[in-house]
DNA sequence: GGCAATCGGAACCAAATCGGTTCTGTTTCT
DNA sequence: AGAAACAGAACCGATTTGGTTCCGATTGCC
C-alpha cells in the first residue's frame, strides 16, 4: 500500500495547527488536546521536531514548542523525513553506501531513484499551507480524486 | 522511510525478467531458478500477477506463466498494485470510504490527495524497460532492498 | 533553596504487518 | 491414471509500528 506511517501523517496535523498559531508556545500536553492526538504520541512527535530543528522548544516550568516559520514556507517533506529519516522507497536509494548488498551491479537501481526523486520532489512541492486549506488557502488545487 | 515492500521489489524483477522473454512459457520454478528468489515467494507472486491480469498463466502438466505485452507498455504502478493493492499514501485517499473517521471534516484531505496523485503518476510514468536498461540480464542477482 | 512544570531521551510492550512456507485442491498433458 | 504444474488459503516466526512509561535535566516561581 506504500503507507505512509500514522506517525508522520499525526506529525502533520501538529505541525499544521501550530504553524496557524505562529510564535505561541504551546506544551505538549496543549498540543494533544487541541489536535485530539494521543498525548504520549503528541509529545514524541513534538521532540522530534524540535531535534529536526523544526521547531523551538523552550524547557522548564510555562516551558512548551513554537514554530516560527510560515506554513507556506515548510514542506510536507521536512515533516515527514522529521519523524521517518530520508524518504527512500529502497535501502538502493538512500543515502547511505553499502546497503544494498549487489550495489553496483543492481540493474533496477537507476529505476528506483528515479521513482524516489519523483516521490521527493512530490513532497517537497506541497507546503503544510497546502494541506489546511481550511485556513487562508493561497490556491486551493481542486484535486480530483485520481 | 516510505518503503515500498520487498514483495513489491521482487515483483518488479519478476516481471522485468519475464518481459524480456516475451511470450516464452516459463514454470514458477524456472523463474525462481532465473531471478534468484525464493522459491515459493515467486510463486506466490506469479499468482499475484496472473490473477491481476498482468500475465497469462497456463496450468497442468507444462504449464506455466507467460508475458506477451511488452516491457515499455507495463508501467511500474500496475507491478506495485498487483502485489500491494492501491497505492494510498494514508487511508484518507483509499477508496475504500469510511476508512477515514473523521472523514469530510478531514482538512488534510485534498493535500494528501494530491501527493497520492503525484505519487501515482510518478509510479505510472515509469516503465519495466526504463527499470532494466542493460538487458538482457541472465543471471540477475536477486535484489534485496530494506 | 525548593518545588512543580515541562522538555529530552531512552526503554519498553502489545499488536499489526511482513516475508516466506506449507498444505490442499484443481487443471491439463501424456 | 498419473505426473506436472498452477490456485488459493492457512499458517508461522520475525520485524516494525503505535503507543506508553520511566527517569533525568531545565527552568520559572514562591
Amino acid at each position: 500500500m506504500i503507507r505512509l506511517s500514522r506517525m508522520a501523517d499525526y506529525g502533520v496535523v501538529i505541525m499544521t495547527f501550530l504553524a496557524g498559531h505562529r510564535r505561541e508556545i504551546h506544551t505538549a500536553q496543549r498540543v494533544a488536546e487541541a489536535t485530539g492526538l494521543p498525548q504520549a504520541a503528541a509529545g514524541k512527535l513534538l521532540k522530534s521536531f524540535a531535534r529536526a530543528g523544526l521547531l523551538q522548544s523552550q524547557r522548564g516550568s510555562h516551558g512548551g514548542y513554537r514554530l516560527d516559520r510560515r506554513a507556506e514556507d515548510i514542506s510536507v517533506a521536512e515533516v515527514v523525513e522529521a519523524v521517518e529519516g530520508p524518504i527512500a522507497l529502497t535501502l538502493c536509494v538512500d543515502r547511505k553506501a553499502g546497503s544494498c548488498d549487489v550495489e553496483a551491479l543492481c540493474p533496477m537501481r537507476g529505476g528506483w531513484n528515479r521513482l524516489n526523486r519523483a516521490l521527493v520532489e512530490a513532497f517537497e512541492g506541497v507546503s503544510l499551507a497546502a494541506m489546511a486549506p481550511a485556513l487562508p488557502p493561497p490556491a486551493a488545487p481542486p484535486v480530483a480524486p485520481r
